[in-house]
RNA sequence: GGCUCGGUAGCUCAGCGGUAGAGCGGGGGACUCAUAAGCCCUAGGUCGCAGGUUCAAAUCCUGCCCGAGUCACCA
């Protein structure tokens, strides 16, 4: 649609623990969108860490260290995380970093000296021991609505910096209504713009109780979801950097869920108070389940990214994530439901097809991918499929994109049974022999240009099986042309199938 | 309590105004190139409950029941 380089950002993961596998999730879907667009073009991903603020502070004295070293000892994981799951982001951008901290301060005085930004008072109750204000109806008895807390709390009153969201309710209000599509799925849509029907206040961006921030002229630090939102545009050396020229507005925005009021009410005002357009999309995903109940740490049910990748493999942990639900809906995870699509879908439907046409072309011709058919059937069935998987793909349709491809593995499972490549061999039927032989490997080559975003070093290993070099890379609308494999290519069937299938209970 | 989203075949879900669908599991069959994989056939489920609108409702409206999420400075 448009030339403009494709930038695509995640949520920075905030660092007051473990990275856990919905963390993996959302940069898996970034980096899929990623690679599926840059065989079309530029394309860049960016994530990072949010390390500000009062949970990461705690968290830090916790463990007896500074706040800045105890981030430092952590990111190393988020990093890994990424490598793990072979998420190639094109930048990493920590809120500690100078870059960042240095543009958030100038935000702070452009929407200053705009009026945007003035001097309030910040009242409330306040629970010392939790470090937290809560509002007067939350309150239980007086006290502190916290269950292991249940204090008294005090009236505070402090000097603080407001950003001046109220004003900007009913430009909002009126970009959801001339931009239905820019928030997805429809139901977060809905939902904001049902806050925004019920009104705005002004929002607080300073803490004084608080120094664990960006520091602000005057004492104080910035709220730490400002601080946070900014990194979209401060790793992009906004205001005067070519990448920011090039690369702002993002193409989409990945978000979980939970945060979307953050990021499509309070985001959009903010660059619009620094007169800057809004991202063309945001998109909030759906949350995982483990086996029904919600991941946490009290009910011990977090699922570490790490071990799935150990047993499962980084590219099928990959296809599931993004297999098994709507992108926007929400779903339930469990290594079963892993392994029973990894031996199905991966295992018997496509790694299987890989085996018996790699070994089919073996035995009867060496190895050699012979002349292309005259005319092939499931050629003419799937002319237009790269162009329909890229289609749902534009559309954050991971799972139909998936379902599309599969089409393919399909077909190409069917026409083996049915046209029996056994028999043409045993009946010297040599001209029928190379037409299944060729469409079949015709198809896996297809197969990897299809599924290199999702599943890379599998796709990777497909084409290296074929014989061909490199890795499928280029633009589906070049490459995938029925009859783009050279005969004459000497495959090699690996030792090892593609997805060796996984017992139950392996620990 | 308000709001949002769900409640469809054993399981996971799609359909969202016009004769109930897919995948998995289960059952049956023909084959053998292949990771005991693949292919073909097979599921007769009051589409949460009760009303209503309509020629016609999983599909729209109302009420109720059940489950999940969310409720503004909680990063």
């Amino acid at each position: 649609m448009s030339e403009r380089p494709f930038y695509v950002t995640t949520p920075i993961y905030y660092i007051s623990g473990n990275p856990h596998l919905g963390h993996a999730y959302t940069s898996i879907a970034a980096d899929v969108l990623t690679r599926f667009y840059r065989t079309r073009g530029p394309a860049f991903m960016l994530t990072g860490t949010d390390e500000h603020g009062q949970k990461v502070a705690q968290a830090a004295a916790a463990a007896g260290l500074a706040p800045q070293a105890w981030t430092d000892g952590l990111v190393g994981k988020w990093k890994a995380l990424c490598a793990r799951y072979e998420v190639e982001y094109d930048d990493f951008i920590r809120t500690t970093e100078e870059r960042h901290t240095r543009a958030v301060v100038e935000v702070f005085e452009r929407l200053k000296k705009k009026g945007d930004v003035y001097l309030g008072k910040y009242e409330g109750w306040y629970c010392t021991n939790d470090e937290t204000f809560w509002l007067e109806a939350k309150l239980v008895d007086g006290r502190c609505p916290n269950p292991e807390c249940r204090r008294e709390v005090q009236w505070l009153s402090e000097d603080n910096w407001f950003f001046a969201l109220s004003k900007y309710r009913d430009r909002l209000l009126a970009y959801y209504k001339e931009h239905p599509h820019w928030v997805r799925p429809e139901r977060s849509y809905n939902e904001m713009v049902a806050t925004l029907e019920g009104g705005l206040e002004d929002l607080c961006i300073s803490r004084v109780n608080l120094d664990w921030g960006v520091p602000l002229p005057g004492g104080g630090v910035m709220y730490v979801w400002l601080d946070a939102l900014l990194n979209y545009i401060t790793a992009l050396e906004w205001p005067d950097g070519e990448k920011f020229r090039t690369l702002w507005p993002a193409r989409v925005q990945l978000i979980g869920k939970e945060i979307a009021r953050f990021h499509t009410i309070i985001w959009p005002a903010v660059l619009w108070a620094l007169d800057l357009p809004a991202p063309d999309l945001i998109f909030a995903h759906g949350w995982m389940t483990k086996d029904g109940e919600k991941m946490s740490k009290s009910r011990g049910n977090v699922m570490d990214p790490f071990e799935s990748a150990d047993r499962f493999g980084a590219d099928a942990v990959r296809y599931f994530l993004l297999r098994e639900a709507p992108f926007g809906s929400d779903f339930s995870i469990g290594d079963e439901k892993i392994r029973l699509r990894h031996n199905g879908d991966l295992g018997n439907d496509l790694g299987n097809l890989v085996r018996r046409s790699l070994a089919m072309l073996e035995r009867y011709r060496n190895g050699l991918v012979p002349q292309p058919p005259d005319s092939s059937d499931i050629g003419e069935r799937v002319v237009d499929l790269g162009e329909r998987v890229a289609q749902h793909l534009m559309a954050l349709g991971f799972r139909d994109a998936l379902e599309a491809i599969w089409e393919l593995v399909g077909a190409l499972n069917r026409a083996i049974d049915e046209r029996k490549p056994w028999e043409l061999h045993k009946a010297e039927r040599g001209v029928e022999l190379d037409a299944i032989l060729y469409d079949c490997c015709e198809g896996l080559r297809w197969l990897a240009h299809l599924l290199a975003p999702f599943m890379p070093s599998k796709a990777a290993e497909m084409w290296t099986q074929l014989g061909l070099d490199g890795k499928p890379a280029g633009d589906w609308r070049e490459e995938l042309q029925w009859g783009g494999l050279a005969a004459g290519t000497q495959t090699r069937l690996a030792t090892e199938p593609l997805f060796p299938r996984i017992e139950p209970d392996a620990a």
